[in-house]
DNA sequence: CGGCGGCTTGATCGGTCTCAAGTACGGTGG
DNA sequence: CCACCGTACTTGAGACCGATCAAGCCGCCG
C-alpha cells in the first residue's frame, strides 16, 4: 500500500487499492450501516481533488483531512474529519478536495451510487443526505466568519472548537500537526506556534508536549473566540 | 417552471446571455409552484438571522445579500444572490444568515413547509433541494479559498464572478456598493477601492462612475483570480 | 446652489508573513 | 542505554500588506 512519509506531492496517488464494499443496500438505515473497513498510514492520499467520487467515507480512528490546493502550492484545509464524521459525498461525480490520512487512519467505505440510489426510493435516506451536507455548508459558513478574525481569535476558536469534538474533560489531544492548523485557519504555522506559546503564557491553556493541550480558562477562550 | 438555482463558479471564456442554469429542468412539475411576488427595497430586510425559517425566496429582479456579524460589528457577507438565485433554504428551523436587498428587490416567496412535504413524496424535488444546498456548499468553499488570497486576488476573482453570473459582453454592473465588495472579500472599503484604480492605471478594467465595470484584459483577471 | 452619502486618496500604524536560527522530540541503530 | 538523525516545533528580527485615521472629491437630488 502506498506510502508518503513525506509532504504529499500535489500529482494524485493512482496506485492504491480501492476493494468495493460488499453489500450494503438492504437496509432502510443506509447511512448508518457500514461499508468495509480500509486502513490508510500517516499522510496516505484517500482521493484526490477531481478525482472519480465513487465511494464516501466514515471515519473510525484517527483523523482525516480535506483541502484544496492553489497554483502557487498555499493550501486551503477545508475540513478535518475526526471519529464518526462522514466525508466525501459530492453532488457532482467527482471530488472536490483531497483527502489524506492524518495520522493512521481506518474508515468504513460506502459505494456512492448505491446510496443514492437508495436516497432516490428511501425519502429518509434522502433527507440523511441532505442533512449531512447542509452540515457540511454550516461549517463552511462558520469557517468564513472564522477567516476574517485576527489570530488570536482563530486559535481560540480552533481550540474550543476540537475540544467540543474530542472532549476529555479540560484537555484536547490534537490529532494533526501545527502545519494543518495553520493551513486550517489561513495563517502559518509560525503565526500559530506564536498564538499557542502566548495562550500558555497567560495561562490560558497548558501545553505537554506540542499535541496535548489543556483548557485551563475556557471563558477566555470563549470569550476570544466569539 | 421553478428551477432551483444557486450562483455556479465562474466559468472564464464564453460570454453567456443570462443565464438559465442547465441541467435541472428535468424537475417534477409539483416544484414548479410559483410563489407570492413581493417586493423590499433598499436596504430593508428580508429576515433576520435567527428568525423562524418558514419561507424561502427567489429573486425576480434587484439583488439581495446574505451577511452575518460578529459582536464588535465586523460583517461578513456570506453571498450575493442575483436573478434566478434562490436563498433561505435551511435544513433547521432558524435562518443562519440575515438577508437585505441591496437595491429594489423583487422575489417570489415559498412556503418552506410546503417545500419539505413535496420533497418528502417526491424524489426528484428532493433531489433539487440537495443540489441547491449542495452549490451553496461549494460556493462557500470556494469562498474560503478565496480569503487566503491577496487583495489583488480576491477583487479579481470578484470581477470575473459577477462578470460570468451578469456577463453582458465585457462589461459588468455591479448591482452592490464597495462597503458590500469589501464584506464580502474581508477587505476594508478603502482596500477595495485602491484595489479598483490600480486595476484601471493598468488598464485591466475602466470604470465609468463606481459601479460599471468595463473588463479591459479578462485574461489578466483571470490569472491573477488562479 | 448646498448638502449628504458614496467613493477615492494620502499618511501612518500594526499584525502577520518571511527569512533564519535554534530547540525538543520520537525513532533507529549501535 | 546512548548517539544520532530527521521532523516538528519554537523563537527572533525585519519587511510588507492591508488596516486605520483623516481629508478631500464626486455625483446626485433637494
Amino acid at each position: 500500500m502506498l506510502t508518503l512519509t513525506q509532504a504529499k506531492p500535489f500529482t494524485s496517488g493512482s496506485d492504491r487499492a480501492v476493494p468495493p464494499p460488499a453489500g450494503l443496500e438492504n437496509s432502510s438505515d443506509a447511512l448508518s450501516l457500514m461499508g468495509a473497513p480500509m486502513t490508510f498510514s500517516r499522510n496516505e492520499e484517500i482521493y484526490g481533488e477531481s478525482e472519480p467520487a465513487d465511494y464516501l467515507y466514515k471515519v473510525v480512528s484517527g483523523a482525516v483531512r480535506t483541502y484544496r490546493v492553489l497554483d502557487d502550492g498555499r493550501r486551503q484545509i477545508i475540513a478535518f474529519h475526526l471519529p464518526g464524521d462522514m466525508f466525501g459525498m459530492e453532488f457532482g461525480d467527482a471530488h472536490r478536495c483531497s483527502a489524506e490520512a492524518i495520522g493512521s487512519v481506518t474508515v468504513r467505505v460506502l459505494k456512492r451510487s448505491a446510496v443514492l440510489a437508495l436516497a432516490d426510493r428511501d425519502s429518509d435516506a434522502s433527507r440523511q443526505i441532505w442533512e449531512m451536507t447542509a452540515r457540511e455548508l454550516q461549517r463552511a459558513q462558520d469557517h468564513t466568519l472564522l477567516l476574517i478574525k485576527t489570530a488570536e481569535e482563530r486559535l481560540a476558536y480552533f481550540l474550543m472548537e476540537m475540544h467540543s469534538r474530542l472532549s476529555a474533560r479540560n484537555e484536547v489531544n490534537l490529532p494533526m500537526p501545527r502545519q494543518d492548523i495553520a493551513d486550517y485557519l489561513g495563517l502559518t504555522i509560525e503565526t500559530v506556534s506564536r498564538m499557542f506559546t502566548q495562550f500558555e503564557h497567560a495561562s490560558t491553556i497548558g501545553l505537554s508536549g506540542s499535541r496535548r493541550i489543556v483548557l485551563r480558562d475556557r471563558a477566555a477562550l470563549n470569550r476570544l473566540s466569539a
